[in-house]
DNA sequence: GTCTATAGGGAGATAGAC
DNA sequence: GTCTATCTCCCTATAGAC
């Protein structure tokens, strides 16, 4: 939660990492940068975590709940379901830019993660995709073998905003998940400058 | 070129250096890894570049280098804007699956690049990108200040490629190609079931 | 739950012979 | 252009006191 508290706790350490994780890489942060960011000692750390590995791991699951949480929040909203697409687009960029480090740590992390790590994660990953795939089926009429293509299209699109996206520049997240859901569903074709 | 000849060379060097890039990220890489696929030892890497950063930024130039020119190779094929654009996005996935691994480094490592790394490579970068606005402003209609956010989007899905598609399953390049392209222009709502 | 002290290893890089 | 030998630094992790 904070960067100097005298006691950080084990989630302050999992903050202060994830933050590290999403601005260096999990290779390039250190276990003293994290301690120093959490205002504790290198060696406090491993009262927490059994290894810097279990740390990243530990991210990572994190990253995973307050994604899984914010789909779950968008709940069974009884709009059209273009809406209702609209509506988790702007959730999954809310936990990107919004809802802590862990989901970004995640998304730009995971695949440089030790291969025994990533492996943990998958399964609880899986939940997530599924829940898209259901999702994605409930909106549009794409072949089946099509579908978790366009899924990763989509994903593909919302994750690399974490590269480039400013939540403080001209272009707010609302606007944002409206224009990646319209692209999406409809195509840049149809965003007509004479509006 | 190879991985056991006894004089790689600084272009061996250089292509070992990219494919540790893009398998185990920047930082996770040691020299002396990229020194035995090379076939040397790691002193050796040392009569080449000055060093390790220098060596990641020999790779990302290389990276652009191959980008650019395989935008250029497609032309002004006097085709429908639609086709052009097809034929850049099959352009631009080649040179992450079939021309090295020089693109898929820059594409993977790019933004874990150390500042100093990240700012001397942003001109030749933005180059490639200008090339990317003005297509698209041929092929679609869309406000000004959109037509960046869209051209980032198509990036992320085309980007996104590298973490997930095997170019020996089930679905070719060609076709990945038209689905990208297809889907960016006219929307997944286009790509009906009843086929 | 945090500290000091330190073990043990591997990193990037250099010197100088061939 | 590549080698062997080596410097120096900093990494993860542990031991044991408070």
């Amino acid at each position: 939660m904070s960067l100097t508290a005298e006691a950080p706790g084990r989630h302050g350490v999992l903050e202060a990492a994830a933050r590290r994780f999403v601005a260096q890489g999990y290779a390039a942060t250190t276990v003293r940068q994290i301690a120093e960011d959490s205002g504790i000692k290198a060696a406090s750390i491993y009262h927490h975590f059994a290894s810097k590995e279990d740390l990243f791991a530990a991210v990572l699951d994190e990253g995973i709940r307050v994604m899984v949480d914010a789909f779950e929040e968008v709940g069974l909203v009884a709009q059209s379901s273009d809406l209702r697409l609209l509506a988790h687009v702007r959730a999954h960029l809310g936990t990107l830019f919004e809802h802590g480090p862990f989901t970004a740590a995640h998304v730009t992390a995971f695949f440089t993660a030790p291969a025994e790590v990533r492996e943990r994660i998958v399964p609880v990953r899986d939940g997530y995709e599924r829940r898209w795939n259901r999702l994605l089926r409930e909106t549009i009429d794409a072949a089946n073998r099509e579908l978790p293509l366009l899924r990763l299209l989509l994903f593909g699109s919302m994750n690399s905003t974490i590269e480039w996206f400013d939540p403080d520049g001209e272009t707010s997240l609302d606007q944002l998940a409206a224009l990646i859901t319209d692209q999406f569903l409809n195509g840049a074709k149809s965003r007509k400058k004479g509006a």
